[in-house]
DNA sequence: AACTATTAATAAGA
DNA sequence: TTCTTATTAATAGTT
């Protein structure tokens, strides 16, 4: 129906594909209209152009939805499956990235003799979680927990290194203020005993506190 | 198209109807294929007579279900049933938890400074992400913040007091050891002006230290 | 189901 | 895109 006879395959030259796809498209949800009205049926249509533009048509009675629950019911045909599949697979997704999270918590409350007192069971776990993860949550993750542990350290360090002059003071003082220590909690005998050689900073956990 | 115009409007005798809809369904189907060919266009066609029979045409290269699920995602309208609901609901409450480790993540990472240093608007967030979250999540997080925050404040005080009696014994001494401050990084006004006062305790930021 | 007169859809052109 | 129009395609009523 035309100034001539076509065949029906596909159109070649893409502009004339797209008029003719907006032409039919046209007829075909007329049509539909139609066959709703002279025959009292319920019809839905959806269609995609190859451009991907979306356009439906529906029964006015009826939603797209009860259609294809009529649908599901009468042809026994699940329409979901796939849905189905890649909603599984977001949660599945969602769920990793918490439990990243939970380990990075994990990390980031765990004290420097914590992370010493990892299990290899564990340390695999994290490595496993570590790599399950995204890339740039990972990367998010170890930056925070270097900084975290930075922090502390810089913290630790200069406690120590006040405290061993404390320790310096008292000892150039000839003892006698050691009421002053009253509110220190820290064993004495730590600072007595090691401060001239726990004084140097070594790592807490080389292969955690260094990049992968 | 006939032997006569027709009005559009539904066709009472049911005979009529039922062969017009035999004729009618037939064209809809071909022109459903015909503009999927030519156009290369994704088709989907259900149609129920009004007897309840039903018909479908879907165009070869995808499928039914393809087609409603690129259509929800394209128009944002939602076609599924129960489970999808349940599915989708467990996708936002694990996002939801997601989202408050994520917060979790910020205030563990963040110094007292930082804390102060939040405007109003973020607050509220914060709050209501305390709040949508599940309340043993929030618990936990509470706990970790605080114990956090005790950790870092207990180290904080112990500095200031080592750095404040350090400073009592140099004036003790009467001046002269200043050399043992070299590796010391505060600055020394803070502690020669500030420290009797700034030795007291005071919470970096209240409603946040206290649980609600 | 066929047939066929007639209307409707539409391909090509403007 | 939209309109026009020659031509084909769909189909209403009939057989």
């Amino acid at each position: 129906m035309g100034r001539g006879k076509i065949e029906i395959k596909r159109i070649e030259n893409s502009t004339n594909r797209q008029v003719t796809f907006s032409k039919r498209r046209a007829g075909i949800l007329k049509k539909a209209r139609e066959i709703g009205v002279l025959c009292d049926a319920e019809v839905g249509v959806v269609v995609f152009s190859s451009a991907g533009k979306l356009c439906e048509y529906c029964t006015p009675k009826t939603t797209l939805s009860r259609i294809l629950e009529k649908y599901q019911t009468n042809s026994g045909k699940i329409l979901w499956d796939e849905k189905h599949k890649s909603l599984s697979a977001e949660i599945d997704r969602v769920k990793k990235e918490n439990d990243n999270m939970q380990i990075e918590l994990r990390l980031v409350h765990m004290k420097g003799e914590d992370l010493n007192s990892l299990q290899p069971k564990e340390l695999i776990a994290i490595e496993e979680a570590l790599h399950n993860g995204q890339t740039n949550l990972r990367d998010k993750m170890m930056d925070h927990w270097r900084m975290y542990k930075r922090n502390e350290k810089t913290l630790e360090d200069e406690h120590k290194m006040l405290a061993f002059r404390m320790h310096q003071q008292d000892v150039e003082l000839s003892g006698g203020i050691r009421e002053l220590e009253l509110g220190y909690h820290h064993d004495d005998r730590d600072f007595a005993t090691q401060m001239p050689f726990t004084f140097r900073v070594q790592p807490s956990h080389p292969n955690l506190q260094e990049d992968k």
